[in-house]
DNA sequence: TAAGTGATTAGC
DNA sequence: CTAATCACTTAT
């Protein structure tokens, strides 16, 4: 399988949301396990909106979504749980792709323990120390490998969920029957 | 539906 | 410094 390369990623970002369905992310462990999972739904950010972290400028939170396409962007949220995003479109631009939820291709993994965005990151061991590591470079610990291409009708659009903020935007994109997508 | 939980941010 | 907010999960 082919690692996605940066140039995947410095598509717009609703267009990399998309895509990402059906691919397969891949974490390489302290002791040498590789987990996989196929991607089942994402969500996309932009800094043009209000529920975008880097809407308001580089904060110091913010600031890794300006970096290059590729980037991880991993955040502590509720004082309990990570989230992990990843960079999109260019240098400057505070853009990224939430990961909602994947479906486990380990043999003995539960379908259920990588469905919500902080239960994924929970399976793949993702912490704040990953935040800002670069996916596409050949050592990473975290990449993802190309795949089949969803079919159109099989991928459903939808507004997002989760958020107080710019909730009208259709940016959610979920694969139709995926047993692995989060809530509602 | 409610509440736990602590980093982040804006506002003094 | 303080207080409000938060892209969530789990258990009622």
């Amino acid at each position: 399988m082919k690692k996605l390369s940066r140039k995947f990623f410095e598509q717009k970002t609703v267009v990399v949301a998309k895509q990402l369905l059906g691919k397969i992310i891949c974490r390489k462990l302290s002791d040498g396990t590789v987990l996989k999972g196929k991607i089942v739904e994402t969500e996309a950010y932009t800094q043009e909106e209000e529920s975008c972290h880097a809407y308001k400028g580089k904060t110091k939170r913010a600031e890794v979504l300006f970096r290059q396409a590729g980037t991880l962007y991993v955040y502590f949220i509720y004082g309990m749980y990570y989230c992990s995003n990843i960079v999109t479109e260019h240098e400057g631009y505070g853009s990224a792709v939430l990961l909602r939820a994947i479906e486990p291709l380990n043999i003995s993994a539960d379908v259920k323990k990588a469905s919500g965005p902080a239960k994924l990151c929970k399976y793949l061991s993702v912490t704040k120390e990953l935040n800002g590591i670069d996916i596409t470079d050949k050592n990473s610990v975290i990449w993802i490998e190309d795949a089949e291409n969803i079919a159109e009708e099989e991928i459903v659009q939808t507004v997002r969920i989760g958020i107080t903020k710019a909730k009208e935007l259709p940016w959610r994109f979920y694969i139709r029957n995926g047993k692995c997508v989060s809530k509602k």
